[in-house]
DNA sequence: GCTAGCACTCCAGACTTGTGAGTGCTAACA
DNA sequence: TGTTAGCACTCACAAGTCTGGAGTGCTAGC
């Protein structure tokens, strides 16, 4: 009873404080959510909830502010997703629906989400590892240099130039290409590798130059992992908090510029489906202790492939973003299904 | 002689207002430059400048702020162009010498402008209307749905999915896969559509259905303007100006989200080679009155295919951001010439 | 276990004031 | 005619002071 009055002051606090980016006073409190008790009854409850550390006083005489532990309590135990509207629904359907290839997914998605949530989106490029081999093609540009296609069952086409130290023979390459679609050709990728041992083996040792390069650049098409591309948009948002923003928005933006740094706030999210929440210094990312990360996996068929999110100030709307991110991952996986 | 100290005052004051951010004063205008004059000769001087509209002051008893008409003049006869160092010069050889494919040069281009000027950085992709089909392949994916991959001359590759109403027959793919093959391979893009006019005819009519929907995909494939793509970076750069940036850098990060408003960001630079400045409120764009542009064109052989540059605050550094820019877009050339 | 009351703290905003940078003007000078 | 020195004036800015009010913790009583 007095454990459930104390969390229920929490999610209050939590709430005021994403609400008005101020910190919110006992009186305030009772005013705006009828809690059935006095003021200086939530003040105690405050202070137990402050020597737990789920809240803090940016200085005496003034409200309290959750701390990083305060939402996490809140995000595991509190909010409860808030869900879309059925409107919302629609509309992010019809807009995913209308794409015309991957690309263009993970761009609308990005959007998307960017502009549901009002936060910085993140959405990392499928997986790959589970693609085979459609086609591949081989194409003289020059007579030292070609364009290798690699079309995946999924429809996703790689490309890689190769330079040669001696020109090519039409012959030769023709001669080559055909061995390889032979070879490789609805194979996937994750059989390439043990396939390419042998390949060179049966050419002759004037050819054996250019094989090996072919086979390397095949090698590292198929191992290259086009899952650490990730798609960024909405930055315009961080603007939005001006001074409530803690400190400045610059080392986040200068964090978002690189990719290395968007896959680590992709992370791992633990669960298959479930929404992960890393929030403040949780983050794994320096210059971004101010900043939370909503993520979640979204998956072709039943199996996971990638993850989407979004990014925000710790005192972000937890349960729309929870409920906006996990929406958005299951109609990507579900467009990705499709196609 | 008048003439030229006044403009000999009105470029120290661009100098020292780019440097400090801070309105500039006679007096300290003396100390700084050795001008030969006192103090009150400089005002006379300042006012004459200010009644031409070239500077402007805050308030009363404040320094002096260029205005947009006084960076204009700056730029247009004043500034002169600050050669990169060649340390500077060996970097940028090096570091866009070890690109693999256009999309590497592009982001590597990108990011390089953004480090060298510390401004937000904008590279668009070289035009393609001058390409000629190398190959063009088409692919089952599934009995409805196929791809159509499309290589250039310059090695580029373009991809389309197609979705078909009704089964696909492997014979019929193959044949006007042949077919297509002989009528398009070798022409330039430009002569593509043409060509496509009289194409269908030769099919019976139950093939017709799908020799459309083809047609019109690789129609759609040559006529798409890949120069309409522009990388951006350097975001992070905004924020560093803090509250120095007039007003708020969100409608500014806001309008750089839009691939339309990058494309009209570079607009169409003049002269050929010659690098183009837009002042403040010279900017088509709405939202972005208080940013400057700097663009170059740059080219392919010597015929110029798109435009790279920076945008940045009206005080920027503009004898070193034109610099920068113009050996950027030189030695980008340079590197897809030898592609 | 809750509440009312009270003394205490301390930020935020309003107001005041002094300082200094910068100006424009005028009169003298070369 | 252009330059300079001097001077009165303006005005933003910083520092200092004051005050109201929001918020707290504590204690005693219900």
């Amino acid at each position: 009873m007095l454990e459930d009055r104390r969390l229920a002051v929490l999610r209050a606090i939590v709430q005021d404080y994403v609400a008005t980016h101020e910190p919110v006073g006992s009186k305030a409190l009772v005013e705006r959510h009828h809690l059935g008790v006095s003021p200086a009854t939530i003040r105690n409850d405050m202070a137990a909830l402050e020597e737990e550390g789920y809240i803090a006083q940016p200085h005496t005489s003034a409200g309290r502010v959750p701390t990083d532990l305060g939402y996490r309590l809140f995000v595991d135990r509190l909010s409860g997703v808030k869900p879309l509207s059925s409107p919302e629904r629609r509309a992010i359907q019809e807009f995913l629906d209308s794409s015309v290839d991957l690309d263009d997914v993970m761009v609308r998605t990005v959007r998307l989400l960017a502009q549901i949530t009002k936060q910085v989106a993140l959405v990392q490029y499928p997986t790959l590892s589970r693609s085979s081999v459609r086609h591949i093609e081989l194409i003289a540009l020059s007579t030292t240099r070609l364009i290798m296609v690699l079309i995946t069952d999924s429809g996703r086409v790689e490309q890689r130039t190769i330079e040669c130290a001696s020109p090519i023979s039409e012959i030769a390459l023709g001669d080559i290409r055909a061995r390889l679609l032979v070879a490789v050709s609805g194979q996937s990728f994750s059989a390439i590798p043990e396939i390419l041992l042998s390949f060179s083996a049966q050419f002759p040792v004037e050819m054996q130059q250019l094989v090996t390069i072919i086979q390397a650049t095949l090698l590292d098409a198929v191992t290259e992992r086009i899952d650490e591309r990730v798609v960024l948009g909405g930055t315009a948002h961080l603007a939005r908090y001006g001074d409530a923003f803690p400190l400045s928005i610059q080392p986040v933006l200068e964090a978002l510029e690189e990719q290395v740094v968007l896959l680590r706030l992709l992370g791992e999210s633990s669960a298959n489906t479930a929404v992960t929440v890393r929030i403040g210094h949780e983050n794994p990312v320096e210059g971004m202790e101010s900043t939370s990360v909503v993520t979640a996996r979204y998956g072709i068929g039943d199996s996971s492939v990638a993850s989407l999110g979004v990014v925000g100030p710790t005192h972000m709307d937890y349960a729309g973003n929870i409920a906006a991110v996990q929406a958005v991952a299951q109609y990507v996986g579900r467009i990705l299904d499709e196609q």
